[in-house]
DNA sequence: CTCAGTTTTCAGACATTCCTGAAAATAGAG
DNA sequence: CTCTATTTTCAGGAATGTCTGAAAACTGAG
């Protein structure tokens, strides 16, 4: 690896990281290397920086670029292509978030609503579809909170991330103004009873 | 797999999403079989369900264990262990995130940590850092905003959860209320100027 | 068109992970 | 303690995933 020691650690981590991540090895160093780097990097940048073939860092890319988390960037008078990261890192952890949610909630949810419209053929297929109707409206609340999030512009985001759970004090406030006497509150989301 | 059909759609799905989510395949469909199941079950129940291995049960039962994701539960008269996911769905989202947080989250704080308090030895390592900088703070705050929002109890969060961005105009009102003449918005986070 | 520079594809070598059956360890009953 | 039911460990075969070099495909210049 072709790296001062302070990179080359980072993307060491990077690739180790990457496994958990979905991603291989190589793909999570080449991203760490693109990220820390100055300017755009071709290709055979990354071969000389990481040690790996030509090929690899070509399906690496073609990974990365899948996930809309590396840029395809012309230079001037080079026919090679150049890639990078965007500079603002809020827009890498929304593109990262917005690409985890495609592949890890997205067909869930779907599979979900499709077994929620059968109809269950004995008391056994009947419970595990409470047990799915619990967890689909789970993550529709999820999932509606985030769209929602999503669209703030960076600097509210940051914000609304600062006070953390301060803005719950708003809302203890207001109920405590509506709460009427003898009133229950919401009840938690659970269409199944206790289990013995 | 001995299993009503519509279970077993469940099933096979979650096993799949599993390698997505850092488990493998069995893991998850071990998880889905445990969490639709009306009562708690034996390692040989899910051997009868899923049709694989003894061993492998252990060893999927384990690692779920591991993510405290699967209690053991006693069952009167009998020597056997038991199995259950919690009722609580919203127990095991907090679960889930906690354990993707230590696995995912906090080894790379700790890294950026190391690499932020070394001195860099030339240019590209003192840009590479700078980076480093701006991954470090937005992780810190992200982690501290959900350190924040896990202690609430689960009524307020689904109360927070459906508001979404609506929080946000407080914000906006306020912005407007103590806006100087001639005042800057808070500027984007960021300590490297825009690569050409 | 041809040609050189560049990227992509892909078969198969290599590496890792997963799964099983057999054997060892554990735990409770008697 | 012994005996039996149960769980865990683990070596190695099966299945997947990763990486490479060679060849094919692409691309723009001339």
């Amino acid at each position: 690896m072709n790296l001062p020691p302070l990179c080359e650690a980072f993307v060491l981590h990077f690739g180790e990281m990457g496994s958990r991540w979905g991603v291989n090895r190589t793909v999570g160093q080449i991203y760490a290397v693109l990220f820390i780097a100055e300017t755009a990097l071709c290709a055979d940048d990354l071969v000389d920086r990481l040690g790996i073939s030509r090929s690899n860092v070509s399906m690496g890319l073609k990974e990365l670029q899948s996930w809309n988390l590396v840029r395809q960037r012309p230079v001037a008078g080079d026919r090679r292509d150049f890639f990078t990261t965007p500079d603002d890192i809020y827009s890498i952890v929304r593109t990262l978030v917005n690409e985890r949610k495609k592949r890890e909630i997205d067909p869930t949810l779907s599979m979900l609503r499709e077994l929620l419209m059968q109809t269950p053929a004995n008391a056994q297929e009947q419970h595990a579809q409470a047990r799915l109707k619990d967890m689909h409206e789970l993550i529709e609340l999820l999932t509606a909170w985030y769209a929602d999030i999503e669209k703030l512009e960076t600097d509210r985001l940051i914000q609304l991330l600062s006070l953390g759970s301060k803005v719950a004090k708003i809302l203890e406030v207001k109920d405590r103004i509506f709460a009427l006497p003898g009133g229950k509150g919401r009840q938690p989301l659970s269409s199944t009873p206790n289990r013995g």
